[in-house]
Parts: structure tokens; sequence; C-alpha cells
DNA sequence: TTACAAGCTCAACCTAACTTGAGGTCAAGC
DNA sequence: GCTTGACCTCAAGTTAGGTTGAGCTTGTAA
């Protein structure tokens, strides 16, 4: 039933392999909440485990924080996650994450390619060229990287 | 406006949409190389165009500027990269990039999952699962992102 | 031959994402 | 009730990855 194990910093430090520190910074940045009990420390639901995964794993990919913020946003602050809060989560980024998949395999794949092409044709190679491409789109245009 | 081989630290900037003091900076890291005029202006081979399109890619996944670093090391310091020198960088960049690439997908399905899973589940939750079971393997332990 | 855009160096400054440290509190075992 | 380790807050320090600005030089088009 019941029994909701309750959190300390220390144990979601343990779990999660983040610092203290770091939780306390998230916290700070809205990425994660605690209550706290009648000594003023903190204590955490069980669901923050899966945010603080979730947290590292798009930090890893090159994700910051604020946009990690903004995704979390979507999933509810009173309660529990449902099926439905995962959902719209799941759904904002899926875009976002199939694009930095895409961006992914295109370095792989661009590289194997040089190897195919040689990279000594500097005028085929498709890295070197979508780059040039981009650049007549107007000087001084930062480049789309997902476009690559 | 004349050689078509040399290019200026301003042109490099324009063609791959990385600001100048970026491209100072990457020269001071050692990421690119330049050669100077009489009047001590920088001048670029055009191979600089690829090797700052990688730049930026590997980057906007999350990989450092000192992994860059490390895995252009093997490209070739006077001469213009053979299709062997691309090889090896290619094969040293391989399985860090499958690995991201995996660790993405695992990102996106994962969050699928739990729409299956309704994350209502805490216990059967594939991200918070990994998180436990790496906790096990002893405190403080930096959780290894790619095991997820 | 001069105007002036583009380049150069070097130091200072900036944001993100944390960590460290000082100084003080809380709670569980002996 | 005392000790000890986990917590708390807040400020300052750190690293990465650049940007900005001052002061000076180059190079090119009118």
């Amino acid at each position: 039933m019941v029994a909701v194990t309750e959190l300390t910093v220390g144990q979601v430090a343990t779990r999660s392999g983040v610092a203290v520190s770091a939780l306390h910074f998230y916290e700070a940045r809205g990425l994660i909440r605690s209550h706290r009990t009648s000594g003023n420390q903190r204590r955490y639901g069980r669901d923050v485990l899966r945010r603080v995964a979730i947290i590292r794993v798009a930090q890893e990919v090159g994700i910051s924080l604020a946009e990690i913020g903004a995704a979390l946003e979507s999933l509810p602050e009173g309660r529990t996650p449902t099926r439905e809060d995962w959902n719209l989560l799941s759904t904002n980024w899926r875009d976002q994450l199939d694009q930095k998949i895409a961006q992914l395999k295109k370095l792989r794949d661009g590289l194997t390619d040089c190897i195919g092409c040689g990279c000594m044709s500097i005028d085929k190679c498709p890295l070197r060229n979508k780059e040039d491409r981009l650049s007549a789109q107007g000087p001084g245009a930062r480049r789309l990287l997902v476009a690559l």
C-alpha cells in the first residue's frame, strides 16, 4: 500500500550516482523537487530517481539543463507522473532526440564516407560541401547543425 | 580575392559559420592549424573547413573539445589527410559514436517504454532500475551512462 | 596615399554546470 | 547527553568554451 519510502538527498545521490551538491543545484534550477522534514531536511519521492536518470542521460548527449528543465516542466508538480504525463514529455523531446541521432549518424557515416571518397576530393566531401552550401545562404549566418 | 587555395580567417569564419574568435580559440587548442603571411596574418588550407565541420558537429552531440582534439590528432600535421588518415580517425571515434547513438535511442525509447509501462510501476521502469542496479555496484560510483 | 575593413595579441569578461568551504543544525547510536 | 555523520545555507572558486575590447598592424580599393 502506502509506505511511500521517501529518500534523503544522500540516498538519492548514492542511488543515482550524482553528487549531493548537484542535486541541490538541480533543485535550485527547478529540475527536481523535494519537501522538507520538520528539521528542514530534504525528502524526495521515488520518481526523482527517474528524473535524475533522464537529466544525466540527456546531458550526456549535449542537451542543456535549461532544455531538460523545459521538457521536464510538462511533468506534474504535485503528483506522480501518469502515463499521459510521460507521453507528453516524450512527444516534446522526440523530434529533438531524432535530430540528435541523425546528427550522430551523419558524423559517423560522414567519416565513413570520407574513407570511401578518400577525402582527397575536397569538392566531393559531403561534410564540406554542406558547409559551403550553408555559407551561400548569407554571411555570418550560424550554421544549422541539424541540417548537416 | 585571389588564390582559391588558401583561406583567411574571415573566409573560414564565413564559410563555416564559426566566429573568428572561436577559430583563434580552436587554433590555440591545437584543433586546427594555420601558417602566417609575411604580415603575420593566418592562412588556412582548405581541409580546415572539414575539420571545423567535424568539430562543430561533434560538439553539438556532447563531445568535448579535448576529445575532439584527441581524435583529430590522428590526422597528419604537414599534409592533406589521406584516406588512411581519415580511416584512422573514424575508427577511433566509431565506438564512441555508436555508444552515443545507442544512448540517445535508449533515452528516446526509454521514454516511449515509460508510456508503455505507464511509469506507475517504479520497480519496472527500465530507466530507474538501471540506476538502482548501478548503485548496487558500490557507493559513490559514478554512473556509467553508456550502460543505461 | 589615404581611408578603413580586416587581422593581430592579450587580457578581461561571460555563461553553464558544478564543487568546495565555512559555519551551523539534526538525528541516531552508545 | 554526547559524539558523529549526514544535512543545511550561502558565498566563492573552478573548468569549458568562448566573446569582447583596447591598442596596434596589414592590405586593398578609391
